[in-house]
DNA sequence: CCAAAAGTGTTCCTTTTACACCCATGG
DNA sequence: CCATGGGTGTAAAAGGAACACTTTTGG
């Protein structure tokens, strides 16, 4: 085996949440060179015994404080360009958290501050690192993902009525959906939701059935973005 | 930044191709220990100055004598349990690599032989390290792109009859497809393929029509694979 | 002429889309 | 009673599946 450098491997997560019916990602400012001030995604080195999705876990506890939130976890892609961390060679495994009402982030260490950033609000700011490349690749996962997979109940609480269900699709991919036909879609695809026969009295409507999500994780056929 | 320890990066390659109308890997026969004398996916590590890609791409020239041949090549996944390789802690980039009626392999160092399997016959032997775990996740990627990507093309010359296209998707997903159905959908989803001009004449039917890959990379609506 | 593959037409059926309409509650 | 969202019905349009049929070559 020939002789190669050791090389520090980190992970990198898109904690990706509704607030306000828009899509909002976790972001920390940093509070140490390189790049202090600038906003950056919440990462870690992974260590000698850990599994990667174990790292990804323990950032999400300690950086993002949310260790006890129930999140769905995925890995995206892994960034490995030589130049992309200046105090040396990074490997960095980005991965993607969906949550549903995840709460406001602890200030974690080497960290001047930590906030929710709506999605749309980012055109502005410039991130650290590549972080704006990995958002991107984890946000267009997400976004895919929600077309053939039950991927959009995990930004909702374990009950949850349709329209809610609608106002993930609609606030991720910034579209407006008709009500009656993903209603139709929703409740027959086979495995994506399932009746719990309690009511929800939320506005000032007919009370909408509850449901929670079913046993199935992907969508055929898929519901299709062109609302 | 706290102290962490420096890991191994590595990348393992998952290279298919068509042969005799069977999807087919790459794999390398191990001549050191651990695992010597089981059959491996094509590898490396990543050196001090490369990008993943650059390392994907030196094994390829290197391990599979493929340098000079057009492939496609996308990361699928990195794996990365503590002990998933005895020889201490190694995180793994796994790619894809589809190509065109791809050449016998030379064998490279550390090698006792190389050679094309049929994915159908890999039911019987037991692969190095998680492997079969990497191939897998790749093979599922592939087969699931083929539906909506214009992924298919890349199994073929830069000139193929729509016939040869839908042999691809017949051999990867091992169904049978509707002749004409299939036709239809392939001259009309845009940016798929591009008339040529010319003819092929092939076997003993009508000459068929040469076709290229178009600009489009993805197909909608999808490619289905319930053929 | 015949076999074989290429390519087109046609029919039936399912799904999607748009939108009307009724239902059930709070105020 | 009215406003509001929940949920169903329905007709037109689009798309998919099955398969017959025509075209164009080699032998």
């Amino acid at each position: 085996m020939p002789h190669e450098e050791p090389l520090r491997v980190a992970v990198d997560l898109v904690i990706l949440t509704l607030r306000d019916r828009q899509l909002s990602v976790l972001l920390v400012q940093r509070d140490e060179e390189p790049h202090r001030g600038r906003w950056a995604l919440p990462g870690g080195f992974v260590t000698a015994q850990e599994d990667l999705e174990e790292a990804a876990q323990r950032v999400l506890a300690d950086e993002a404080s949310l260790g006890s939130q129930t999140v769905y976890l995925e890995q995206v892609r892994t960034f490995g360009k030589p130049d992309r961390d200046p105090r040396g060679r990074v490997v960095s495994v980005a991965f993607m958290a969906l949550g549903a009402n995840l709460p406001e982030p602890q200030r974690g260490e080497a960290v001047a501050d930590a906030r929710w950033w709506a999605v749309q609000d980012l055109g502005e700011i410039q991130l650290a690192f590549d972080h704006a490349t990995v958002l991107e690749a984890a946000i267009d996962r997400a976004r895919s993902k929600l077309e053939y997979t039950t991927l959009a109940v995990t930004f909702l609480e374990p009950e949850f009525t349709i329209s809610q269900l609608r106002g993930v699709y609609e606030d991720v991919w910034g579209v407006t959906l008709d009500a009656g036909n993903f209603h139709r879609k929703a409740t027959r695809s086979p495995g994506f939701i399932e009746e719990v026969g309690t009511r929800a009295h939320l506005t000032g409507g007919r009370p909408a059935r509850l449901y929670r999500a079913g046993d199935g994780t992907s969508l055929n056929p898929p519901l299709m973005r062109q609302g």
